[in-house]
DNA sequence: AGCTTACATGCCGAAAGTTGGAATGCAGCC
DNA sequence: GGCTGCATTCCAACTTTCGGCATGTAAGCT
């Protein structure tokens, strides 16, 4: 049976059984022989190609930010050199992207998240991802805004992200991509002063009373 | 050395235990041996009192659950007939109380929340939770917004709660609950129409240029 | 004295991570 | 063509540890 050249092949292999372990029995059920059945192989490869248990999921958690990474690149491209306010709105469509939404993809990004407040190697990938985002959205903002306003706007939408995605995932139903994009476009617009008061004020009608 | 009527005492010295396992080792490490020795007593004592381990992680989860309802309950009741900003503020501060922005609390409640995707009866309990806040602050909006606008303001509002709680907890710092709650009422009074539109602006002033 | 509560200890079955060996095939060199 | 080295894969141990339970014992209550 074995084929010469199947490193790469295998390696994908089994990082995508890690997804598929994690997003319907959790982190605590990617056991090696959970993962290798998953894969349909025996349980000692994976320590052949990641040397142990950690590889394997710090591989599977550096994927993971690729495919951010990789979303909001995308949706920045076609944003390229316009307003501030329609970069900002490519990046957060970015990290609302199909890829992001999907509930493997949710759930292992907050198996991720826990694990990281006690594996410094994953919090320091976790921290990196964080940063960046930040430090995008501050620029864009920075752009219109004073900087400390702009550090203020960029810590909130991130927060909201953040937020919207969390309670997406937790509520259990599939996520609602178009309100998680209505709200945050809001929540720019609300803080470019370009953006004229009362007209990006829709979500502050008055009540009819 | 026994003594009479040590369960209730015993209860909680283990569920503290168990919060003190989790923040500095994680949910993963939470075993019988380790919250018993973390207690000071001996390995079996958790099935004594809990029955078993899903027991004892149960009675952890609604203790913090707990714990939150009061910290919002406490706030609240000085806002008691106050404006819906006031009580909005409540509710905001009650979720950032030292009691939840503690290392300890923050790391549970990630724990949990992941736990939850996986687990029934740990999810019943945390969408009962999300939608209490959510109800809240969706009635107090309702109060001055259509009830489209006060959904949709509720469920950011929310949203940005939960997204400055977990990138403060991702963030490895103290967390700073001066700009968390900054940010929160910012977006209440951009969302309140009493305020006026140029007052609450605070975060939207035109770069100097 | 007997019963209940409170706790420690020890054992067992299950499962996990890791390692080493063996079997199998591929590629290049003579 | 055959030998050798390397990559690939499975299988079978081994060690550790976890959760659960049964047993034993001490202290108070009535």
């Amino acid at each position: 049976m074995p084929k010469v050249g199947m490193q790469p092949v295998r390696h994908q292999q089994l990082i995508d059984a890690t997804f598929r372990v994690i997003e319907d029995s959790g982190l605590s059920d990617v056991t090696l022989s959970s993962v290798a059945t998953e894969a349909g192989m025996s349980a000692g490869i994976v320590s052949h190609y990641f040397g142990n248990k950690d590889g394997l999921l710090e591989a599977a958690m550096r994927q993971i930010l690729r495919d951010l990474r990789e979303a909001v690149l995308f949706h920045c491209i076609h944003a390229r050199d316009q307003s501030p306010r329609t970069q900002l709105r490519a990046i957060v469509h970015g990290n609302f992207a199909p890829s992001q939404t999907s509930p493997a993809a949710m759930r292992s990004w907050l198996a991720f998240w826990s694990a990281s407040l006690n594996n410094p190697q994953f919090k320091r990938l976790q921290r990196a991802n964080d940063r960046r985002l930040h430090s995008n959205l501050a620029y864009q903002f920075g752009r219109e805004l004073e900087r400390k306003n702009a550090l203020d706007a960029a810590t909130g939408l991130a927060a909201l992200i953040d937020g919207l995605w969390l309670r997406g995932t937790l509520a259990g139903e599939a996520f609602d991509s178009e309100q998680a994009l209505r709200l945050s476009f809001d929540f720019i617009d609300q803080h470019l002063p370009s953006s004229n008061c009362a007209l990006s004020a829709s979500s502050t009608k008055r009540k009819k009373s």
